[in-house]
DNA sequence: CGCTATCTTGACACCTGTCAACCGCAGTGG
DNA sequence: CCACTGCGGTTGACAGGTGTCAAGATAGCG
C-alpha cells in the first residue's frame, strides 16, 4: 500500500516494470510526456483500476496522481505467480484490458471530433459514464484545465472556451470549476456529434463485461 | 474459414456476436459509424491478428473489409470452451487484447497531433511499424484516401494536402498512390512533432510481448 | 490581506474544413 | 480504337475555428 501526493510521479514511462498498481482511493492519469513541452495524457483511472502495463519489462506511459493518492502495489513476480494458477484473477486481469481497450476506443473517438464543444461534449459523458457508479445529476472533475486540454488535444484556452459554449448553448451548468451538471442531455448528445447532426449515442450502461475478442 | 470480398461488411456494430475471426490474409478496417454520414476508423487489422471482441454478446465496433479478405471465423461457444481450459490460447487471447490497447493508444496520440503533416507522419510510422514484419523500405498503403482520412480524423482534401507536403518537405516519396517510402527517417520523425520540434519516438520494435497490466 | 497558480478573455494569424472544379484512370460500349 | 462515364484523388478559393500570445480575472492558500 502506497501514497501519492497530488502531482507526485508514480512511474515514469520506458523505466523498468516492478510493480503495477491497483487505485485505492484517488484519480491517476497515464500519460506520455511528448518529447518537449507538454505531454498528451491517455486516460484517466479511477479507484479499482489496475494499470502498469509493461512491454518487455518497462512501462510503455508515465503515471502521476491528479489528486492524492493510496494504491495497492503488486511487484510483478507476485502477480506473476498469482496470475499462472489463479483462475479468477485471470479473469479480472482479461476483464481489466479490455475496459481499457474500449477507454482508449472512445477516447479516440472523442480525439476524432473537430470542433472543440464536441469534443468537451464526449469529453463529459466519458467521465459521467466513469462515474456514474458513485454520486449522480453532476460530475466532479478532479483533474485541473491543463489536464483536459491535454487529454482531449486542445489547448487550455480552447478548453475554457470551449465549456463556456457548452453552458451558453444550455447544455450545462456548473457550480465551480469541477463541477458541472448536464442540463439539457439531449443537447449535449447533438453537440457531441460534428456540426450538431442527428441524436444518438448510447452510453452503454455496463461496466467491465467483456467477451471475445476486439 | 470464410471469405470476404473488398468493401464487404463483415458484422455490424450491436448485432449479436457469434462468433470471432482470425485473418488468413487481407485487410480490416475497424470503425464506428458515427451516426450520419461517414464514421470513424478505430484500426486497421492484418493476418494473424483476432478481431470481434462483444460487449453483453453484441459487437462494439463494426468491421469491414479493406481489399479482399480470407479468416478464420470463430464461433464464440466454442472459443469458450477452448478458453477455460487451454492456457496457451489465453495467453494469445491476452496478447492479443494488449496489442489492440497499445495500437488504440497509439491511434489517440496520433490524433492528437493539431497538424496534418504530424498526423499523417505518424500514420506511416504506424503502418511502417506493423508490415515491418513482411516487406521492407517501402510502405503499402492497403486502403483508399476515404480510409486514411477517416482514420487520422480529417478530410480526403486534407489528407491529400498533408502528403503533398511530406513529399515537399523530402520526407517520403512515392511510386503511386499506395506505395510510399520513406526518404528521410529523421525529418519525418521531426514532422511528427507538432511545430517540428525535437528528435524522439522509439519504434519499439517487438510485436506481440506483453506484461502486465495497462 | 496579499501572493501565486489557475483560469478566463481578447486580438489576430494560420490551418484545415468546406465546396467546387479539375484530373487521371478503369471499365464500358459503340 | 476511341468517346463516355464513374470513381478516386488532387487542387484551388474562401471562410471559420482554433492556436498563439498576452493581459486580465478569479480562486486557493498562507
Amino acid at each position: 500500500m502506497v501514497r501519492f501526493k497530488k502531482g507526485e510521479e508514480i512511474y515514469s514511462g520506458g523505466e523498468p516494470a516492478h510493480a503495477i498498481f491497483n487505485i485505492s482511493a484517488g484519480v491517476v492519469k497515464m500519460y506520455q510526456s511528448a518529447g518537449h513541452g507538454r505531454g498528451h495524457i491517455t486516460g484517466f483511472l479511477y479507484p479499482q483500476d489496475l494499470f502498469g502495463l509493461s512491454e518487455e519489462g518497462r512501462y510503455t506511459n508515465s503515471a502521476a496522481a491528479v489528486m492524492g493518492v493510496t494504491a495497492y502495489r503488486l511487484p510483478v513476480s507476485a502477480v506473476r505467480q498469482q496470475l499462472a494458477k489463479d483462475a479468477e484473477l485471470q479473469f479480472h486481469f482479461i476483464a481489466s484490458v479490455c475496459h481499457h481497450l474500449r477507454q482508449a476506443q472512445r477516447h479516440a473517438l472523442l480525439l476524432a471530433q473537430r470542433r472543440a464543444t464536441a469534443r468537451l461534449a464526449r469529453f463529459l459523458q466519458l467521465q459521467e459514464y466513469l462515474q456514474s457508479a458513485s454520486a449522480a445529476s453532476e460530475i466532479y472533475l478532479p483533474m485541473d484545465r491543463l489536464d483536459v486540454a491535454d487529454y482531449v488535444g486542445m489547448t487550455l484556452a480552447a478548453v475554457s472556451r470551449g465549456f463556456r459554449d457548452l453552458e451558453a448553448r444550455g447544455a450545462i451548468s456548473h457550480r465551480d470549476r469541477r463541477h458541472v451538471k448536464i442540463v439539457d442531455r439531449k443537447a449535449l448528445e447533438e453537440l457531441a456529434f460534428e456540426i450538431g447532426g442527428a441524436a444518438r449515442t448510447r452510453p452503454s450502461r455496463s461496466n467491465r463485461r467483456f467477451e471475445p475478442l476486439h
